[in-house]
RNA sequence: GCGCCCGUAGCUCAGUUGGAUAGAGCGUCUGGCUACGAACCAGAAGGUCGCAUGUUCGAAUCAUGCCGGGCGCACCA
């Protein structure tokens, strides 16, 4: 609701300049300093000062008296040296909150893909997934409250070195038939055994180096598509991409679609792309120098001219194999249906909700599948690390003539979770005298250093629900455990999007484990302390009562004369607002922080109103009313952030 | 060497894109449970916004230079 006369004020000034004073320029409205200075604060006089060469104080009076009235707005007064404070008709703005002016946004337009997760599938996840995943998922729900239309992929790199580390550890380490591996996928923790097993794998490469040549022979084996190194990258990389998203769906994660590189390599997309490249001269066959006889990238392409003298990015080896950003590229002009092609589908999975999960095949399929790809912003959710490589595709895509496309091509990126040493203490980890001086040690899968996702989650909700026990001994373990697995997503969730994306997060056990504060539960436990409310009242024999009947608009405006209570209102009509300017600045963690400020808020208002004991028959009315507005605003933002609201806590 | 990011309270972090008196959580201290359940609330202490110049009505925010930390700059992904 905010937003939306947030939005007829900026019209209104914008007008005005336009009109009155000749001016065309783009202006902020601000929160004010305090509330006692109303909702809005427009410091447009003061950007106007310098051109109209007059006193800010004197351009806002004129300005106040020449917009005049505007509908929702109560007053306009200059403040301070050029301030124009807004106060808005508060018995208008309730009785419009209580109608439900904020129509559900509509999903149309232009489709936006978000891609994140991809997680090579050689091993368990772990915490650094984590953050990647829940930001993408977090951002896609944002998108998908903002009305746009969303596709959801997540990449699987089934045929890369990671995963023929593990063929190779398997097979050459420990001597594994498929038959055998097969067996281990149905009997063990998979992906907890390739976590140690690629680990192992690794410090055999380092111990003894000739090995290296396993990776080798597996990496063909599988690029050709046969024999039982074949067999078992197939095997591996499938399990392992069913055990990730099992692990993102216990934080409520889902994709629509699971591109995958043997594909890429099947349907020969990098072929397609390739001709692309040559025949727009986006690269080159270099004849000299220690990249004779690749196919690079001239670096002015990536980096400024300045830079030119820098090295070139290969794309093609002189083996005549593609590299990394050679795919990337191919497949991000799929992504925008630029490169003429498409991948076959087949379903792969179902949620519980009926969702189907599709993933890409190299085979045509009688099944119709819906239309993936071909979307009009892509957003690659892939952490700070690959700034470099993002770079090198969006040029490809300059290269080739794709100018808007590459503006289009966003990479969310995001710094590393690493692990501080307290942690690593806590893990029995013992770290070099070079390390234990570093403020934080980065995660390792290669060194199988980290924490594995799965044991984070079941010990966040160990922790949950002895706090959940304690609490409400009296209701069964199953009931108890379901309440602490919410209570214990929520805790983590919000502990991965509090940090806004910069920061490098030092993974704490003490701080990702607390559920008091600055935390998920403390959001939840608000939302369950206003449901309580109404399950009280139920108790007592009473129904809620129709707000409409009773609140008239000049009821509204006598409650609402409440500073306190109004100031509760006001925020919490404000998730609109919130989550558009988060989409802007790309950031989950200002929603994230927002559902915490609108928690502290009710808390405030709880204590300090005894609603259900309010004699007089108006205001209690109102005061319900307001309870079920919060609810309602607080269980939509928590929904953004894919946090659950318990049964009870 | 070049590029990107970070430096704000004891600790962990925000800071609405340049605005009014720099905020929150944790920790510390003082108080508050008689069930709309305290996973909460009220209050206190705690700041040279790394340093220095500059830009302007106005700077934690922009520019330049230092200092300190992190990450990149493969015929790996």
């Amino acid at each position: 609701m905010f937003h939306i006369l947030d939005k007829q004020i900026y019209a209104a000034f914008r007008d005005r300049l336009r009109s009155n004073f000749g001016v065309e320029s783009h202006f902020v409205l601000e929160q004010p300093r305090q509330s006692s200075f109303g909702e809005i604060a427009v410091p447009v006089a003061f950007q106007l000062a310098r051109t109209l060469k007059q006193p800010p104080a004197k351009i806002a009076a004129s300005l106040v008296s020449a917009v005049g009235e505007i509908p929702g707005v109560a007053a306009m007064e200059v403040a301070g040296n050029g301030y124009i404070n807004v106060r808005f008709d508060r018995g208008a703005y309730g009785a419009a909150l209580l109608e439900g002016v904020e129509a559900a946004s509509v999903t149309e337009g232009v489709k936006i893909i978000v891609e994140h997760t991809n997680i090579n599938p050689n091993k368990a996840a772990h915490i650094g997934h984590l953050r990647n995943a829940v930001l993408g998922d977090t951002f896609v729900r944002m998108l998908r409250a903002a009305g746009h239309r969303v596709e959801v992929q997540n990449y699987i790199d089934n045929t890369g070195v990671q995963v023929a580390d593990v063929v190779a550890g398997f097979h050459f380490l420990e001597g594994k038939t498929p038959a055998d591996v097969a067996r281990l996928i149905g009997e063990t923790r998979f992906d907890y055994l390739c976590w140690d097993l690629y680990a192992r794998t690794s410090q055999h490469y380092k111990d003894v180096p000739e090995s290296l040549a396993w990776r080798a022979q597996t990496l063909h084996a599988v690029e050709a598509g046969e024999g039982e190194l074949h067999e078992l990258a197939h095997l591996v990389s499938n399990a392992i991409v069913n055990t990730h998203l099992a692990t993102m769906l216990r934080l409520n994660i889902q994709y629509d679609v699971l591109p995958r590189e043997s594909e890429i390599l099947h349907l020969r997309f990098w072929a397609s792309a390739f001709e692309l490249l040559k025949e727009r001269k986006a690269i080159y066959f270099e004849t000299e120098g220690r990249n004779a006889g690749c196919w690079v990238m001239p670096s002015s392409s990536f980096r400024g001219e300045d830079d030119a003298n820098e090295d070139s990015k290969v794309i093609v080896r002189s083996n005549g194999t593609v590299t990394y950003v050679g795919k990337d590229i191919a497949y991000q002009l799929w992504k925008f249906g630029l490169l003429g092609k498409d991948f076959h589908y087949k379903p792969l999975t179902r949620y519980t909700d009926g969702k189907e999960v599709w993933v890409s095949t190299a085979e045509p399929q009688t099944h119709p599948a819906p239309a993936f790809g071909g979307g009009h912003t892509v957003y690659n959710v892939i952490d700070v690390r690959q700034s470099y490589l993002q770079d090198v595709v969006e040029a490809g895509l300059r290269a080739l003539g794709y100018q808007e496309q590459a503006d289009r091509s966003i990479h969310f990126s995001y710094e590393m979770v690493a692990l501080s040493p307290r942690c690593c203490a806590d893990l029995g980890i013992e770290l070099s005298a070079e390390d234990a001086k570093r403020p934080y040690v980065e995660v390792s899968g290669r060194k199988g250093l980290g924490v594995k996702a799965d044991d984070l989650m079941d010990k966040l909700i160990e922790t949950a629900l002895v706090e959940v026990a304690s609490r409400h001994a009296e209701d069964n373990p199953a009931a108890q455990r379901a309440v602490a697995t919410e209570i214990a997503m929520g805790a983590l969730r919000y502990f991965l999007l509090k940090y806004t994306r910069t920061t490098v997060i030092a993974f704490d056990f003490q701080e990702a484990l607390s559920f008091e504060g600055e935390t998920g539960p403390y959001v939840q436990y608000a939302a369950v302390r206003a449901r309580n409310i109404f399950r009280k009242l139920e108790e007592r024999g009473e129904e809620k009562p129709v707000f409409s009947a009773v609140l008239t608009r000049d009821a509204m405006a006598r409650q609402l004369a409440d500073e306190d209570c109004w100031q509760v209102l006001l925020s919490a009509s404000r998730v609109g607002s919130a989550v558009e300017k988060a989409i802007t600045s790309g950031e989950p963690a200002h929603v994230a922080r927002f559902a915490f400020q609108l928690a502290q808020e009710f808390a405030a208002f709880y204590q300090k109103f005894k609603i259900l004991d309010e004699p007089d028959a108006e205001r209690r009315a109102f005061l319900l009313w307001m309870t079920d507005f919060f609810r309602a605003q607080l269980e939509r933002t928590l929904a953004i952030l894919g946090i659950a609201v318990p049964a009870y806590m």
